[in-house]
DNA sequence: TCAATAGTGTCTATTAGACAATATACT
DNA sequence: AGTATATTGTCTAATAGACACTATTGA
């Protein structure tokens, strides 16, 4: 893994190191992604820009880096245990003034109804409809990210069970259709999405829930929320 | 994406950073892997023991992350631009006995005709055999990794045209079938399998090869070696 | 009984797998 | 011709999408 020489490498120029997290949440019928503004002060980089929440890692409390994004998540939304995987990492000579750095990004998908007040004296912090947040500027690389995660997110959906994890249970089938047709920006058939996620398993039956009018409609719970289900096939194979 | 006091945080505990390369090829009708052997001085961790190509961020050289990785892959076997993505990355306190170090982990495919000379007086390297591989006790959490690298490869062969980069051009299909039965294990209904190719359209006539004997297979060539062309079902979607 | 929403049934076009048949090379 | 391999054709079962229909609630 490393060079030759003993110990000669440990003096190696060190680059900075940060995890940052990209938030997603279905608000008012839209995804939106949690932005936290950076630091006014001139001497910061990006000053008054919104930002991925993260940060540096801090090596006497985060024994993992998965551990300093479950941190940083549980700093800025109050929710502890949501669902969280790998985004990748980007890391450059030029992506922060200060110098060589590299982030570890993370992909968090959390339901509002969780919605907490953030627990430290944080820094101004808020939710962004997709569309919004893409247009503007972000700091560093963070638009490049963002758009990595958003990619993700729908390619994500067109196989597996993931935007489930956009709900608080119980769920609903209707409430998931319509969280996938959020997503995935288009709408989609009501019968087969049913069976569709109805024969994948990844939902157990947990009582009835009403909705604003009409029939209520049966609600389920996640079997397994460590991971997102696989469907066999991509929902619109056929297009050709 | 950093904390509030201007440029305290410069003196933050850097971690160590690597790169690390799972380079995958398919020699003698298996799946074998590169590794390298750690430098059996003591003061070295693992010394002797088996680790993955790679090895510290040169700041000064290292424009980008995957620039590393490329460099890295260059000096071991050679090859310039194989098809390389990334895995994701691995930190903690504990993976390194020199401190906390966090090691950003890539993907490469190869075929074997481009094998060349290292190029410089690198360390002791060997193709192994996977199953070999994931037998033996690696340096670092690099068990742990190749682990991962294997089972994106195999989860992406069920859906993608992945398995083609480990082939040199022209590619047959007789050929890449017996890849992807290497790859996942099992063997594949001919019919079907040339469909599944041709109508992804990633391959495109390149003069006929000749076999060992009997009928010569129409040679071709891939499209587009930047990306693997993602299938619109998996290969035995049915088994229910 | 009507409006609103949830849930089911059925038909059809597509297609992956199975496997038989054919084509083209070399000796 | 005979052997070896590549390539194509056909049949069938499975199933996704389309869409009409039924069910269950509240007003």
């Amino acid at each position: 893994m490393e060079k030759t020489q003993p110990t000669a490498h440990l003096s190696f120029d060190r680059p900075l190191v940060t995890v940052d997290v990209v938030v997603f949440t279905v608000r008012q019928e839209r995804l939106q992604v949690l932005l936290v503004q950076r630091p006014a002060a001139p001497r910061e980089p990006f000053p008054g820009a919104w930002a991925l929440p993260g940060g540096f890692i801090d090596t006497g409390a985060d024994r993992t880096l998965l551990a300093c994004a479950r941190r940083k998540l549980k700093e800025k939304t109050g929710v502890a245990s949501p669902y969280l995987e790998q985004l990748g990492s980007w890391g450059s000579a030029t992506r922060d003034p200060r110098g060589w750095s590299a982030t570890h990004a993370y992909f968090a998908l959390i339901s509002m109804p969780a919605e907490r007040e953030p627990q430290s004296g944080a820094p101004v912090q808020q939710w962004m409809p997709i569309e919004d947040a893409m247009r503007r500027k972000l700091a560093f690389d963070h638009g490049e990210i963002l758009e990595a995660a958003l990619a993700r997110l729908r390619s994500k959906a067109e196989y597996t069970s993931l935007p489930a994890f956009l709900l608080p249970e119980p769920i609903t089938l209707p409430q998931l259709q319509q969280t996938y047709e959020i997503v995935l920006g288009r709408v989609l058939d009501k019968s087969a999405f049913r069976r569709r996620m109805l024969d994948a398993g990844f939902l157990e039956e947990a009582g009835s829930v009403v909705g604003p009018g009409g029939r209520p409609a049966q609600g389920y719970g996640i079997v397994d929320r460590s991971a997102a289900t696989v469907f066999p096939r991509t929902f619109k194979s056929g297009e050709a």
